[in-house]
DNA sequence: TTCTATATGCTACTTAAGTGATAGTAGAAT
DNA sequence: ATTCTACTATCACTTAAGTAGCATATAGAA
């Protein structure tokens, strides 16, 4: 019987716990766990509402609470402490877990969290969750393809970084977030130009003048904070091109 | 008792293992397990020996080892599949492991591994590990904190790239390989200008454009794969304008 | 010793990207 | 309706970094 099943069955009894089960049945790390354990598990946590903009700039906080997203994003940034300039490092949303990087291991972490809506999440007391897999070390198991993930989407940002120039990571920034049968841009789609930029390692100057030459080729709709897609097609074949001339 | 100590005594009867057990005295992984385990752990292992420039490009070969280095310097990187481009994104030495992501996960992993010296590293069919790991899980906590190492570390990499130019970045990279107390270059001073290109994302004529303004300044010494550290304080002090100035 | 690979040093040129400034604009707040 | 703020659009300018090419130097192999 899948865990989601047996979480129906439950939720006529047990709403509160159930309801969680239910919301986070894409959660990986909650997917795997059976159902007493993912039970127990959520029993540390409690709900908060975070509101648009607000930040977690205190890394004590970090240190002493796990989150689960339940709705919104958030996103994880660096700040370049001589000018301020920000770098996103993930947009994070339901089913992200955070930070990662407190919970394997207990050392300082130099990255913030920003709302870019207003969010729901799971928190626990960060002693708590690791007592908790302390005591049941097989879980243990479930925490590291997340962290295998993590590794990997850093080290293709990096090369992205280093072998790409602007236009072409703007050009695969976009495509990553079209959805594949809406073929409607996502997740991005309402961002400034800024916060664009900030996702690929750029300036909004910059980015404005590749988003307005895409707009010119007719590829791309253009108002303010709201990005569509016109012309898939055009766009990925503009990507080929780019792989081509260098 | 300390494991060191443990592995002496040992030692008299056992040499093979009790070998391994005291070269990589300061190897995490291994260091945090108790005598039994480690053994355990370690008698998965055999001794390979590569030679000097010799690479894994195959990553099927990842897939289905695991490695331990004990002796020589191996670098892992990744290519720009357009132009053959190259970036360093570690310089794995004694005690370290590889590949992390492997073992994470399963999935596949677009790095690849070269010996930059004659190497010696012990290797493991990574299904024993991984099965090992299983019937251990008390185990996989020792891993957690390898793979926050490396997650800072790459963070760390992203926002040197995005924040920092190239002089900067050169100034850092000389700098972290300063041993402190020899105040000697280390690690990277045997290096040739593409490999220290390799390790900041530039070019090999870049890096010598700089490294040529560190040598008219009296701060380094260059010969043929050689550079020594003349003026430390110069060095560190040159960084310290690059932060004011921008 | 000579030969050959490889590494370094240096030049002139091209270009993408960052900067700063300013005008215009949409939409929310009052 | 108006004011205000944040966002967009676009200018002209500066600069670091990449590129291509070549001369020179060095270590190791033949």
């Amino acid at each position: 019987m899948s865990p989601f099943i047996k979480i129906l069955i439950m939720g006529r009894k047990q709403a509160p716990l159930g309801k969680y089960q239910l919301q986070l049945k894409d959660c990986e790390l909650i997917q795997e766990m059976d159902f007493e354990s993912s039970e127990a598990f959520l029993s540390l946590f409690h709900e908060e509402y975070w509101p648009k903009n607000s930040c977690i700039l205190n890394q004590e906080k970090l240190a002493y609470h796990f989150y689960i997203i339940l709705s919104g994003r958030i996103k994880m940034y660096q700040v370049d402490p001589n000018n301020g300039k920000e770098l996103t490092l993930f947009l994070l949303t339901t089913n992200d877990i955070f930070d990662l990087n407190s919970l394997l291991d207990g050392t300082r972490h130099n990255v913030y969290y920003e709302c870019l809506d207003n969010a729901k999440v799971l928190a626990a007391p960060m002693d708590e969750v690791k007592k908790w897999l302390k005591n049941h070390p097989e879980h243990y198991r479930k925490i590291l393809p997340y962290a295998g993930k993590q590794l990997r989407e850093l080290e293709d940002f990096v090369s992205n970084i280093t072998f790409t120039d602007i236009s072409t990571r703007l050009l695969k920034l976009l495509l990553r977030n079209v959805n594949k049968k809406s073929e409607n841009l996502e997740m991005i789609n309402d961002l400034p130009n800024k916060e664009i930029a900030n996702l690929i390692g750029s300036t909004r100057a910059v980015v404005n003048r590749h988003l307005q030459k895409l707009k010119q080729l007719g590829s791309i709709k253009i108002s303010r904070k709201r990005m569509e897609i016109k012309n898939l097609k055009m766009l990925m074949s503009l990507l080929e091109e780019k792989r081509n001339n260098k």
